[in-house]
RNA sequence: CGGGGUGUAGCGCAGCUUGGUAGCGCGGCUGGUUUGGGACCAGUAGGUCGUAGGUUCGAAUCCUAUCACCCCGACCA
């Protein structure tokens, strides 16, 4: 990519509103735009993030055998009175009616779907397991929308659903998708831990809830040494206690901060007895499935991967989701033949060893562009004057450290994939 | 929904107390000098002061209503 067909909408100043760092950086680089409250627009430097994302999520899904599907966000709400949430869930549920009176709402969450779904077309034991997923928009309408995409209305999840004909084979699942999970959010390079959950009104009897400890979330977390815990709705239960300090006093447990970014469900047979989803066994028996959730908030891992990767600079992004590897900075390029032919020959390079990139052949001074680069935080960059051109060399700076190195063009790509 | 606060140019703000017809910084545009860490000079555009109504000779300023947005709380992934 070229800045001059990617735009790049840095500012300089941020709106008074935003008051975590990762939603004042995600504004300043130009990833998001508010719309209306919780409601936010994805320029090409933030979709691009959001992409790498669910590239990763897609291959470690696939890896455990799970497909993706794509399910409407309308939904009719004779599925939630079905499974009797439509009175459940409460005024968080989007509703509204179409022209013909008839009630929908836009979906939160998909339990309801993806239930009607499979039991229309799966009636035996030897269908199963079946395990799918799918990313997409969900809408919740909270109370109170907060720090940018973090807690937004209209949101980014991955959604899985897995089906089964037995307890035994769900717990089995679930453990696949936990150790799934880990190696999402290790590729994503994020300090996280997993919890003891409640399963709240999405039902069940066993869950996990995965935290990016940071100090802007807004969840209690309460943990031993190794890091291992249970959020505070459990905690309250389990010591009989109802407040943190008390909990704290009595357990020795260490508070932090969390910012939940998955959360894994046993659902059992609650969703297949309401809504009647049978299958028949082996020994000809007809039973409700057993069903298992599991939900990644993509948009809110953007935030949370911020949170934890930024200094007063900009954000630091880790290698497996900065929007590009490289960023290539030429100095007066549209003044100097020898700098522009020069900063082309390395983007082609790049380009043929399969290294996304990003060339800033714009007309502007080279401490604005240094300035840009370092605030969207891309990991690698590439310096290119008159002394490059000269030498035939580039100049590295890590966006860690101040070093600037003139190095051969041999050894950029060792630097890059090091 | 309860409590608090804010709406004035793209962004950050001043002006409001004490009514007299709107200003500053950043950003934008034009020209020139610049470009190795957010340059400088000169010029220029851009606002029915959130919206509606009222008081007044006259309203950004006072009154009423309303909408939007933000913060704290309850709720929630």
């Amino acid at each position: 990519m070229k800045v001059s067909n990617f735009p790049v909408f840095t500012q300089k100043d941020v709106p008074s509103e935003a008051e975590v760092a990762s939603h004042q950086l995600m504004i300043k680089s130009g990833m998001i735009r508010k719309l209306s409250s919780g409601q936010y627009s994805w320029l090409p430097i933030g979709l691009r993030v959001i992409q790498k994302i669910q590239d990763v999520i897609r291959e470690e899904l696939n890896n455990i055998g799970c497909s993706e599907i794509l399910m409407p966000s309308v939904q009719p709400a004779e599925l939630w009175k079905e499974s009797e949430r439509w009175d459940d869930y409460g005024p968080e549920l989007l509703r509204f009616t179409d022209r013909h009176n008839r009630e929908f709402c836009l979906g939160p969450t998909f339990e309801e779907v993806i239930t009607d779904l499979i039991k229309k077309d799966v009636s035996s034991y030897k269908q199963l397991p079946i395990n799918l997923f799918q990313i997409s928009s969900k809408f919740r309408d909270e109370i109170r929308p907060r720090f940018g995409v973090m807690r937004a209305r209209e949101f980014i999840m991955k959604d899985a659903y897995s089906f089964h004909e037995s307890q035994s084979c769900l717990d089995m699942a679930y453990e696949n998708y936990k150790s799934a999970y880990k190696n999402i959010f290790k590729r994503l390079m994020l300090d996280y831990t997993i919890v003891d959950a409640d399963s709240g009104n999405i039902g069940g009897n066993e869950s996990n809830e995965f935290h990016v400890i940071a100090e802007t979330g807004e969840d209690d977390l309460l943990l031993d040494d190794e890091l291992n815990g249970m959020n505070l709705e459990i905690a309250k239960v389990k010591y009989s206690e109802d407040n943190l300090e008390s909990i704290i006093k009595k357990t020795g447990l260490t508070h932090k901060k969390g910012i939940e970014v998955g959360h894994i469900f046993k659902l059992g047979q609650k969703y297949s007895e309401k809504m009647k989803a049978k299958i028949t066994t082996k020994d000809s028996k007809s039973i409700n499935m057993f069903m298992g959730c599991y939900g990644i908030g993509v948009t809110r891992i953007v935030a949370a991967a911020i949170e934890q990767n930024h200094d007063s600079n900009g954000i630091i992004w880790p290698k497996s989701i900065s929007p590009f590897e490289v960023v290539i900075i030429e100095i007066d390029g549209h003044k100097n033949k020898e700098v522009r032919s020069h900063s082309s020959e390395i983007y082609d390079l790049l380009q043929n060893s399969k290294i996304s990139r990003i060339y800033d052949d714009r007309d502007a001074s080279f401490g604005n562009k240094m300035k840009d680069w370092e605030l969207i935080g891309v990991p690698n960059i590439v310096i290119i004057g008159k002394n490059e051109a000269k030498n035939k060399t580039i100049t590295y700076k890590s966006r860690l450290g101040n070093e600037k190195l003139e190095i051969k063009i041999e050894d950029l790509i060792n630097k890059i994939t090091l």
